[in-house]
DNA sequence: AATACGTGGGC
DNA sequence: TGCCCAAGTAT
């Protein structure tokens, strides 16, 4: 057995890697079934990098089956890298609605001015230079250069993390970023100098279709025969991931403000942090408002009940921050709750009306039918949904 | 290094 | 229902 000794990559960990002929031989199993049963992709059809390096950004913590329309369509919308250099922030940020991490479309609107700037409009082809481009990490470096332009550079996602972590029972968590490199070291020695890029794909392909993280069956892997995790009946061990901390709550009210016209105050959010640049109704945080001492909000929130002594507060807080006077338009409150990934907002939101003219800082009047051109956070759609359904309710 | 950053699907 | 998961990156 020869032996990766990860201490020269500044790691004492050691892993027991196959010989040349076996490593041979698992490249062949690998790429012979990928040949046969890899999965049919838009962005396979041929190795143009725009449209690799667009798929790879979708797919960064997003599911192949949720990209599939997002990708298709963005490529009809932005068919080259000059197009998608020369649309707004506002165009390509709508064109994400609803995918999520939208601070990917912003880092890839700026990388594709990054390489007509720098590169001529062509995409560098080395792993360094695509690292400098915005929103290019390590994986994604990997994924184009190998991908694109048959460069041998592992391309190391949580898919070939599990993959190799349970091939070589690899007990190292895969959540810890010091831990990624053991990983990229053990992809670099497994990948064929012909075809590097299909290796990374078979390897993702396999932990996708196959190993995957529950409902494993690497009985019916091509390459069992090397899956140490397999032959040892270990593989519900692997790979170890850090279980993640609960989301944090954050209560908020959701202003809901029609005015004369029937049009809604729509607010664009800060062009950084959570949902940036993301409209929504105008949303204020429960320590926005000025509390009551006997935790009057916060028992609202379970009971939602009557909102007269909140909604005065709720009121005074509009009229200072936003300049416009608002009447409560009845006391039916909607409970809205949406889930992120680190945190929760429970959501009452309520409906107000205003004779006010005025157009408050980062702000929009709107008429229902022209929300189609702003772009939504799913939170967004959630609370129009809920007052969709409140106003057919209503007509009755 | 640890945390912020979305969403939808599966069980 | 609640929790885990999915082709990570920026700071």
């Amino acid at each position: 057995m020869k032996i990766i000794d990860i201490k020269t990559l500044k790691n004492e960990y050691k892993i027991d890697i196959w010989t040349s002929t076996q490593i041979r031989q698992f490249q062949k199993q690998l790429l012979d079934w990928y040949d046969e049963h890899q999965r049919l992709l838009p962005w396979r059809e041929n190795k143009d990098p725009y449209r690799i390096w667009i798929s790879e950004i979708m797919l960064q913590q997003t599911q192949v089956d949720t990209v599939i329309p997002y990708f298709n369509h963005f490529m009809e919308k932005f068919p080259s890298i000059y197009k998608l250099a020369e649309a707004s922030k506002e165009e390509v940020l709508k064109a994400w609605e609803g995918l999520g991490y939208y601070s990917r479309a912003a880092n890839l609107h700026i990388a594709a001015q990054q390489v007509i700037e720098n590169y001529e409009g062509k995409m560098p082809n080395s792993f360094d230079e695509l690292q400098t481009l915005k929103g290019i990490g390590p994986y994604t470096a990997g994924a184009i250069a190998s991908m694109a332009f048959n460069q041998k550079v592992p391309a190391v996602d949580g898919n070939v993390m599990r993959v190799v972590s349970r091939l070589f029972e690899i007990d190292l968590d895969i959540k810890r970023p010091k831990n990624f490199k053991v990983f990229f070291s053990v992809v670099y020695h497994l990948l064929d100098e012909k075809r590097p890029g299909d290796c990374n794909q078979a390897l993702m392909d396999l932990g996708a279709t196959i190993m995957t993280p529950k409902a494993s069956r690497p009985d019916l892997s091509p390459v069992k025969a090397f899956d140490a995790s397999y032959l040892n009946e270990s593989w519900e061990h692997y790979p170890v991931v850090a279980k993640a901390k609960a989301p944090k709550l954050i209560r908020k009210w959701a202003i809901v403000v029609k005015n004369e016209d029937g049009q809604y105050l729509l607010e664009k959010r800060p062009d950084n942090g959570l949902l940036a640049n993301m409209w929504t109704f105008p949303l204020v945080a429960e320590n926005d408002l000025q509390k009551s001492k006997d935790g009057k909000i916060a028992k609202m929130f379970n009971d939602t009940l009557d909102i007269t002594d909140e909604f005065e507060k709720i009121k005074a807080f509009m009229l200072e921050n936003y300049s416009i006077n608002i009447h409560l338009e009845n006391d039916i409150v909607h409970h809205v709750r949406h889930i992120f990934s680190h945190l929760v907002w429970e959501i009452l939101m309520i409906n107000t009306t205003t004779n006010a003219t005025n157009t408050p800082q980062n702000c929009e009047w709107t008429a229902a039918d022209k929300f189609g051109q702003y772009a939504f956070p799913a939170v967004q759609t959630k609370l129009i949904q809920a007052l969709t359904e409140h106003i057919q309710t209503t007509l009755f």
